[in-house]
RNA sequence: GGGCAAUUAGCUCAGCGGUUAGAGCGCUGCAUUCACAUUGCAGAAGUCGGUGGUUCGAAUCCACCAUUGCCCACCA
């Protein structure tokens, strides 16, 4: 005994991961049998990983050492994602708090090798992090969402999709923040309620509402709906003289059926270049738009007097200039309003009509399906399988009401659009124009000038199951590998990511990406509240690995935890599970020290009993080996059908309260008796071995560690007790 | 405004048609040279959100109601 410690010691963890990692065994070239994959969800590299990434990190782990065991030739692929957005967002703030620049100050080319520099630190950090958790991943294939393989992926979706008609160059009204400059999708708004008072102001013979009067002074059309009975009188198209913020102006009467009577006072005016809504009424009456905003929130000559100032501050003074004038009618305070922010770090959404790239999601693809009709198909067809299913019902519900997707951003932080223009001339290709391809601004009218947007960070990543398999090359492993097993990530990214890789891998695959889809719900403190830095509840995981080791972390992170449902984890319950290390830590001192050979000191049975010799069990031993053989089969059968909460609280339960409590304490006299003793002896070992087995995809370090006590060979790649 | 989900012990959650409803944590009492105090044994604790229905039988199925949470939506 004096071998072996009391406690189990998580420190050496380390030490068992770099044992795995030099074995080779994480890369499936040194497996045989059917494939198994896993592409891992690339973190940002926007600095460090939470517990979030450690939710995945454990389940994955825990479906790739499982079907290693059972004979699989598991690729499980790690990466990063550039993450345009997030990540300029995080370096610009960085820089300007630092230096007090903004980008442009910097210039794309300095600004580019700084986001790089920060992206490769976070890189470093997260690998690291990943290799604490214990992921045994095949980190020969890491990939990068913006490495130069994914960069030729990337160009080289677009420009079939350019070429098939399916991206498209546009004005259309966008979702533009004017923090960061740049246009966001639909998808990364995030809406935030907030008080503001609601201005009733005289128009004319008219009131119209509004929460936003620092946006009406170009405000020409008056707008109500045809069968509003109270403005029957004007007919569409009148036009009439109306004092307003700077003077006279002519305004235009609309009806058009967008308006609510209900709402207000039932009429309002528009501005198209500033609204979605009133951009569409607009478009239907083909009226003149005319910006009022500019892209840093300013207002043009178009506001007169306040020309120069930022809307912010613009505000009151134009109400009290309306106050002044008698155009206020009444103020409602106790109004709400839904505000739409950047849900990446940026700022309040001002919508802007600009020119973008967008990707149509309702035209005919060759195969004569639209991509959002390809979408839908491969999840009706049931040739992808989500888990849980009420997650297809929102999934449908999405994409039925999904708008063309918009995939340029202002950013210099990305994989820059494979497009370039030289006077009215336009090319699209994998590489740049022969002879030019400059991409600097001041390239003159004769040559070719790479457009300055990049992507959306989601074009990319939707590549991410056949990228980082050598497409667009006949790759070996894109034959071997693709399409992918399991895609195992968060609900709250199925639209971000989730379908985007369904529309990629569809449209330039003709596959699907992947055969199920796990989504996992969102990690919460112990009172139920969102980890968020500001409110201090953020539990980083690597700390709580130093104190109760990684095993410990995975079982808190795994037990109660079922799919699409969110989970609060505790301290406590972390240490329950460090607990549960310690014991099956010692009982396997008991187990070893009473069974093995060396430190019994004496000869112990190793084969049960057969003709040609070994060890006869006696009847109690043999019943208990036989339920272990049951509930190894119903252990396995949860693991199957990705019941992993369940399949660890029974294994927990089985060797605790079954295996240390009472077949552990009844042993001691079988021990004892020298009729039963050779029996009891055979009976514990293989009790020990089986659970290490069962029990290492949740737990691989304390298993491992117990396993090589005695062991030459890996417990990793043992082989599973039930097939 | 539409949709989805949840409501079971102090807390977090299982159970989803069939004997006295379970677990973990917490709580109470007792135990300690014997693998482990990061332990063991014993125990208290729930009219399974409400109302009605289906059934021989309901925490479990159905309807309605209440509360909470989440997602989607262009209410100026």
């Amino acid at each position: 005994m004096a071998d072996i410690p009391k406690t189990y010691d998580q420190s050496k963890e380390p030490d068992i991961y770099k044992l795995w990692e030099l074995s080779g065994y994480f890369n499936p070239d040194n497996l045989s049998g059917k494939p198994f994959t896993i592409m891992m969800p690339p973190p940002n590299v926007t600095g460090t990983l939470h517990v979030g990434h450690a939710v995945f990190l454990t389940l994955q782990d825990i479906m790739i050492r499982f079907e290693r065991m059972r004979g699989r030739k598991t690729l499980w692929l790690p990466g990063t994602d550039h993450a345009t957005i997030a990540t300029s967002s995080k370096v610009e703030a960085m820089i300007y708090k630092q230096e007090g620049k903004t980008r442009h100050d910097l210039g794309r080319e300095e600004f580019e090798k700084r986001a790089a520099k920060f992206a490769q630190e976070s890189h470093d950090t997260i690998v690291h992090q990943v290799r604490r958790m214990g992921a045994s991943c095949d980190w020969s294939r890491e990939a990068y969402t913006f490495d130069q393989d994914r960069s030729l992926a990337v160009r080289t979706a677009f420009k079939r999709m350019y070429d098939d008609g399916l991206i498209y160059r546009g004005f259309r009204i966008v979702n533009w923040d004017p923090k960061l400059k740049t246009n966001v999708s639909d998808d990364e708004i995030e809406w935030k309620e907030e008080a503001a008072p609601f201005y009733y102001l005289k128009y004319g013979p008219f009131t119209i509402g509004t929460a936003r009067p620092e946006t009406k002074f170009g405000d020409k059309y008056v707008v109500v709906h045809p069968k509003d009975a109270r403005y029957h009188e004007y007919k569409h198209g009148q036009q009439l003289e109306v004092e307003w913020i700077n003077g006279k102006i002519t305004a235009t009467i609309i009806k058009d059926e967008a308006v609510d009577m209900e709402f207000g006072t039932g009429v309002m005016t528009i501005t198209p270049w500033h609204d979605a809504t009133d951009f569409e009424i607009a478009k239907r009456h083909n009226l003149d738009k005319e910006q009022i905003i500019d892209d840093r929130g300013v207002l043009l000559a178009v506001a007169g007097e306040f020309v120069g100032q930022h809307i912010k501050k613009a505000r009151p003074l134009i109400v009290e200039k309306l106050k002044a004038k008698g155009l206020v009618e009444k103020i409602d305070e106790a109004y709400f309003h839904r505000v739409a922010t950047n849900s990446r770090g940026g700022g309040i959404i001002e919508p802007q009509i600009k020119e973008q790239w967008f990707v149509d999601v309702n035209k005919e693809t060759k195969n004569k399906k639209s991509l959002k009709e390809l979408m839908l198909q491969a999840i009706k067809s049931e040739k992808i399988k989500i888990i849980p299913e009420r997650f297809e019902k929102i999934y449908f519900h999405w994409i039925e009401n999904l708008r063309d997707w918009c995939i340029s951003r202002q950013l210099w932080f990305g994989h820059q659009i494979p497009v370039w223009y030289r006077s009215s001339e336009i090319y699209c290709d994998v590489e740049p124009p022969k002879g030019q391809g400059s991409t600097s601004a001041k390239a003159s009218a004769d040559k070719w000038t790479q457009d300055p947007d990049t992507l959306d960070t989601w074009f990319s990543s939707g590549l991410w199951t056949f990228s980082t398999l050598g497409w667009p090359q006949e790759a070996t492993d894109l034959k071997t590998f693709h399409p992918t097993d399991v895609l195992e990530t968060g609900y709250d990214i199925l639209f971000f990511w989730v379908a985007r890789m369904i529309l990629m891998s569809e449209f330039l695959l003709g596959d699907i990406p992947f055969r199920t889809v796990y989504l996992h719900g969102l990690i919460r403190d112990k009172d139920r509240q969102k980890m968020s830095k500001s409110k201090g509840n953020v539990i980083d995981p690597l700390g709580v690995i130093d104190t109760y080791g990684s095993d410990a972390l995975r079982m808190g992170l795994i037990v109660g935890n079922l799919p699409g449902n969110d989970l609060p984890l505790s301290e406590d319950k972390v240490r329950g599970y460090r607990n549960f290390a310690n014991k099956i830590w010692n009982a396997a001192r008991f187990v070893i020290s009473n069974c093995s050979s060396p430190l019994a000191g004496e000869d112990v049975p190793t084969s049960v009993g057969t003709d040609e010799g070994g060890t006869k069990l006696t009847k109690d031993d043999k019943t208990i080996l036989k339920d272990l053989d049951k509930f190894a089969a119903a252990v396995t059968k949860k693991l199957e059908k990705f019941d992993f909460a369940h399949a660890a609280e029974d294994l927990y339960h089985y060797f605790w309260h079954t295996f240390a409590d009472k077949i552990i304490e009844e042993s001691k006299t079988k021990l004892a008796d020298p009729k039963k003793r050779a029996s009891a002896q055979l009976m514990l070992k293989i009790m020990l071995e089986t659970q290490l087995k069962l029990l290492h995809p949740f737990m691989p370090f304390v298993t491992e560690t117990i396993w090589q006590l005695e062991h030459k060979d890996l417990l990793m790649i043992q082989k599973w007790p039930k097939q």
